[in-house]
DNA sequence: AATACGGTTGAACGAATATTCAACTGATAA
DNA sequence: TTATCAGTTGAATATTCGTTCAACCGTATT
């Protein structure tokens, strides 16, 4: 007798968990959602510009100095991250401005610093 | 004169703002584990994990059927996953039980996922 | 001892990604 | 108008990453 609805390369250990898991899954399109968002602040050139965006607004010239790199390079991730949503621009004359678009992102941040922190002094014992 | 410090291929357009970012940036090490933390969180199979461990422990094969997955991928995403502290994982006879290393971390992604449904919502206006 | 099964591991492959480079746009200044 | 500078963009390159495949290790079962 086949087992349908389970379609791995096993057998099922614990069925019960296991509808378990599922039912408690969000939607695939909401998890999709929140690992791309992890995924766009899951790069440290990603995570500083988010750090250095904190209260203020710098154009690509001041983040590509705050970050030592280039222009086109700091342009390359705004766009990433103004395609997704993380960062908003303002054009004035040659320069363009950028700014968190959400500086709730900001906090969501700073939790999982504590978290981080938390982590490296457990290791430290 | 030699403008130190700034190494990049543009001029500093505002440099007190570019110190002031500079000022509040979290030290290297600390913002390349936070990058590195949201990377292994950011990618949907690994949502999924720890969505599927919330407040349970599940095997491989079980992990395998949830995500209807190949128990090699599982296996090795769960290797990631464990080499970064994320789970942890306790041997019982043939089974591996993998559970979450801190359920802390459920928090931190439930917080992010109202911030992802809040954006997603701005959109569909 | 032989077999079966859960799980791990390393190599290989294809897909995705970050940076560099060069060409380009648009706005300011000479 | 010409030159300069901020910024963008696409192609190319190198690297990283996820999955697959096959071999392997331990444990349990017969």
């Amino acid at each position: 007798m086949p087992r349908n609805e389970f379609i791995c390369d096993c057998n099922v250990v614990h069925p019960q968990a296991v509808a378990s898991a599922r039912a408690g899954m969000p939607n695939a399109e909401l998890v999709d959602g929140l690992a791309k968002f992890y995924d766009i602040i899951g790069d440290a050139t990603r995570c500083k510009i988010v750090f250095a965006l904190k209260g203020q607004e710098l154009c690509v010239c001041d983040l590509a100095n705050v970050l030592s790199m280039s222009k086109s390079s700091v342009s390359h991730q705004l766009g990433k991250m103004l395609r997704y949503g993380v960062v908003k621009r303002r054009k004035a004359g040659k320069e363009v401005y950028y700014t968190l678009d959400d500086e709730h992102v900001v906090e969501v941040m700073e939790i999982a610093l504590c978290h981080v922190e938390h982590k490296r002094k457990e290791r430290e014992v």
